[in-house]
RNA sequence: GCCGAGGUGGCGGAACAGGCAGACGCGCUAGGUUCAGGACCUAGUGGCCAUUAUGGCUGUGCGGGUUCGAAUCCCGCCCUCGGCACCA
């Protein structure tokens, strides 16, 4: 009889439009299954999914379908982080209105994760730059104003000259910006900014919770919100008396300090200066320094510069007078842009000093040597005992530190404190294409909030000119700008700038449940259904940026009483890079893999031996892959097999065309060895019975079933090593075809098990076997299996048999075999009793069920 | 410089809790099948030495240690990757 050929693009089409005629994947808010958020990063719709997206929603998808077997109520959905430059950019390079390009992006977008067989919930479908859903980034935003978490304060900031545009911290790299790799300028403006730093000691403790979360994740959060603890100093400008505090996390060298450094742009700086003899030197410096933008000046390499100002500050511990200085290396963004010098115990100040040749006075004594200042080529920064240090000679130094706070405290010259470098979050963006910052400006009233009801302040659908010139192109609009005070109903402005994209998508896992509300931005009750999210999943890159936002704004959320948790998402899990060969010839530069023989491998173009190194998928590199190819010509079930198959999904991911054919090879096989079946197993009933029961090779082949759905299941569950849990399913394959015996209930068993177990993997072709089998309903409902434990056990086992601990032989003994038996046994092998000739046996470890070592001498 | 992760065949990677290293897959080799290619089937596949066999030696970055027994634990190095980096 003819088999059913196996047709990838066929069984695929069918089942995508069985679950999107069903709308399987649309998650009720009314079941009463367990519910089960699965969360995962939503794109920005540049034009294509790239290869980064097919690992990332695979192993999302993986996840949403293995519990939705398990019982759960799944939701998955996806969005469109749509506000930003890209479109921005294209906007500007073809003059296509960013609306449209993003609506054309999206439709073909949603075609390839159609394709690809992710199963979302499109029914929640978000897109941020839709009037919809940017309504509400704004009344948000009016929530955080009202509180006065969000303010506008005049700063120095990062100016990215090509995008026209300011740009956070987070966003610059190197000195360049992230998504241009243009040199960052500094510059001051009036910016809007979130409270952030209020909360950081809130985001510092709420990792407790955070117990699903990588550790390199947290530990990179802990960096970047940079907790220190130290102590804040009250010195005082001698000449004018200006009060000029410290952050020192050293108190314990107050009475070490030569000399003061001032970051460059201290405001105090022209007061002091201003009509002095020293005014032109030092501010013709200082403005050199400041030159060099904030994140610039930050790179470690650069050489350490000073000037004095002329003034001096007294040391409140003391009384001491010390010169006050300008120092590059001091930064206005860190503890209070002034930095207390201590050269004998301080790196930078003692670098400083000596290029200044100022004083180095010494404080803390080591124990075994005795440091002159003179003589000292770098600083003394360990323990020590105190000198010179007044009140505290002879103490060690670092015990001393509370009682030397606590001294401070006492004389009302300082106090510990906390400081912490995570800073406040600069959202102003002088660009078009992006949430408008719902403030309007009235000469009679000031700065007032566009009310509520007037929401959203509507973007323009389109520009006569979209290239940011120094302001946001909307300031040019004037149909956006013009409008009248909500107070006072006269002629008024509004704000222009819009919002970082990072708001957008730090709240849209709530937009999620109330996609389509025009009431609030999210139905508390749903919250209650819902929240949080059970598995968040996405890249590793967003590590300290979207992922300490999304925390943040869930904090203030929880503090407005809107929502009734502090941590969206207590389970994360970051997927590797996708990586493929990418080929370098000396002479053309990077290669495409179609331009080089593999035999060599060589350059098609001039014949040279081409180098080649597995890396991340790139541009440049021109090793990336296109979804729509690949799909075309190995469909999903493959690919997605593919990719899980090898490497765990937290690793880096080497693709590979081998691996490819030999998932599809795979599975063709399982879908022949399933047919060539089917006459035999279509009318009975998988086995249920006892399997302790069972003989021969439905025996064998019944514990190979429940071995496998034993390591798989926790595999799925626990680690995500989806690699572990396919090898499985192919020992099974492999088991199914040594048991040449097997009656057809124990073989129904067996398929309908690797069935199952596939399902979330390779969905399609899974579904259709499913079906031919004539299974209950649809696999993607199918309960997932359950190991019996009876079908594990054995009557006997086989025992390695070591010598002195080297491996001479095995033997098969019951199960329950005495120790006795098992070293009667062991010593009764050939190769065993032949090492042992002419030795005495010291002694005998026995290992149940696992080894037998003898020991000899 | 600081913090973290890692180093196992030609390759991706297994190894629960200190107990048979190399599961599973890719690749490769030989044979079968086929007009041919592909696909498929069978056997083999860490290295070295033997092949009288159910054999021996060696082997998880390097050097020590603990133990009957170490990829796994401890100490000291080396290398790779990632993060942070003048943060007072």
């Amino acid at each position: 009889m003819a088999v059913q050929e196996y047709d990838f693009k066929a069984i695929e089409a069918k089942w995508q439009q069985h679950w999107e005629d069903n709308d399987t994947f649309v998650a009720p808010d009314d079941s009463a299954l367990p519910k089960f958020y699965c969360l995962t990063m939503y794109p920005y719709p540049s034009g294509v999914l790239h290869a980064g997206h097919l690992l990332a929603y695979t192993i999302s998808d993986v996840i949403v379908r293995q519990k939705r077997m398990q019982g759960f109520n799944v939701m998955c959905p996806m969005g469109w982080d749509s506000f930003g430059l890209p479109a921005e950019n294209a906007a500007i390079k073809e003059g296509v209105p960013p609306k449209e390009n993003v609506a054309a992006n999206i439709e073909v977008m949603r075609g390839q994760m159609r394709r690809a067989g992710w199963a979302f919930d499109w029914s929640r479908e978000i897109a941020t730059s839709h009037p919809g859903y940017y309504k509400w980034t704004q009344w948000l935003f009016l929530k955080f104003y009202e509180n006065g978490l969000a303010f506008k304060k005049r700063a120095p900031v990062n100016w990215c000259p090509s995008c026209q545009t300011v740009v956070a911290n987070e966003q610059v790299v190197a000195g360049r910006c992230e998504r241009c790799g243009t040199d960052i300028e500094q510059s001051d403006l009036e910016q809007w900014f979130f409270k952030m730093s209020a909360y950081a000691q809130r985001l510092l403790d709420g990792h407790e919770q955070l117990t699903g979360w990588p550790d390199r994740v947290i530990s990179m959060q802990k960096e970047w919100i940079g907790r220190s603890e130290g102590a804040r100093v009250e010195f005082k400008v001698a000449e004018t008396g200006d009060p000029l505090p410290v952050f020192t996390t050293r108190p314990d060298t107050l009475w070490g300090v030569t000399f003061m450094s001032l970051a460059p742009e201290h405001p105090l700086i022209e007061k002091l200066v201003r009509g002095t003899e020293r005014e032109d030197e030092v501010m013709s410096t200082v403005r050199d320094m400041r030159k060099l933008g904030t994140s610039e000046r930050e790179m470690a390499d650069l050489e350490k510069r000073g000037v004095w100002t002329g003034c001096h500050v007294i040391n409140p511990v003391n009384g001491e007078k010390v010169p006050l200085w300008v120092a590059n290396f001091a930064l206005m963004t860190y503890g209070t842009g002034a930095v207390m010098a201590v050269p004998a115990h301080d790196q930078r100040d003692f670098e400083f000093a000596r290029k200044y040749e100022l004083p180095i006075r010494v404080v803390i004594q080591p124990e075994d040597l005795a440091l002159d200042p003179d003589q000292m080529t770098e600083a003394y920064v360990d323990a020590g005992v105190m000198v010179n240090s007044g009140p505290f000679d002879g103490r060690n130094n670092f015990e001393a530190i509370p009682d030397i706070c606590q001294y401070l405290d006492e004389h009302e010259m300082g106090e510990a404190t906390v400081n912490y470098r995570l800073r406040d979050w600069l959202i102003s963006r002088q660009r078009y294409w992006g949430c408008p910052i719902p403030i309007v400006y009235c000469d009679e009233c000031g700065e007032v909030p566009v009310p509520e009801d007037d929401l959203p302040v509507r973007l323009p659908d389109r520009l006569d000119d979209y290239a940011p010139q120094g302001k946001s192109p909307l300031a040019a609009c004037d149909e956006f700008v013009r409008t009248n005070c909500p107070r006072c109903g006269g002629p008024s402005r509004r704000e222009t700038d819009t919002i970082d994209t990072f708001v957008d998508s730090s709240w849209y896992f709530l937009r999620y449940l109330s996609a389509r509300n025009d009431e609030a931005p999210f139905d508390p009750k749903k919250v209650g259904m819902w929240m949080p999210v059970d598995q968040y999943t996405g890249g590793i890159e967003h590590a300290t940026m979207h992922l300490i936002y999304f925390r943040f704004f869930t904090m203030v959320l929880h503090d407005l009483g809107l929502v009734n948790f502090t941590e969206p998402a207590p389970n994360l899990f970051c997927q590797g890079m996708l990586c493929k060969t990418a080929y370098y010839c000396p002479r053309h530069k990077w290669l495409h893999e179609d331009d080089v023989d593999r035999d060599g491998p060589t350059c098609c173009k001039c014949g040279s031996e081409v180098s080649s190194e597995m890396t991340k998928v790139s541009k440049t590199k021109l090793n990336t892959i296109d979804p729509d190819v690949v799909l075309n010509e190995h469909g999903a079930d493959a690919i997605r097999l593919m990719i899980l198959s090898d490497t765990p999904p937290d690793r880096d991911q080497p693709w590979s065309e081998e691996g490819l054919e030999g998932a599809g090879r795979f599975l063709r096989r399982l879908w022949y060895a399933v047919h060539e079946n089917l006459d035999a197993i279509k009318k009975v009933a998988p086995f249920e019975g006892d399997p302790s029961a069972l003989e021969g090779d439905d025996r064998e082949l019944c514990r190979a079933v429940h071995e496998a759905i034993r390591s798989a299941t926790e595999d799925y569950d626990q680690t995500r090593h989806f690699n572990t849990a396919i090898a499985r399913v192919f020992e099974l394959t492999n088991a199914v075809k040594s048991a040449k015996e097997a009656g057809p209930e124990i073989l129904r068993l067996a398929y309908e098990t690797i069935v199952k177990i596939l399902a979330p993997i390779s969905p399609h072709v899974c579904a259709e076997l499913w079906s031919a089998l004539e299974g209950e309903g649809v696999v993607v409902d199918a309960p997932w299996p359950e190991c019996d434990e009876r079908a594990l056990e054995r009557e006997e086992v086989e025992v390695a048999v070591q010598v002195s601990g080297k491996l001479r032989g095995r033997v098969r003994v019951p199960v329950d075999a005495a120790e006795d038996e098992v070293k009667e046994a062991a010593l009764s092998d050939d190769n065993v009793s032949r090492h042992l000739e002419g030795k005495e046996v010291v002694k005998t470890i026995v290992v149940p069920g696992r080894l037998v070592n003898i020991v000899v001498r």
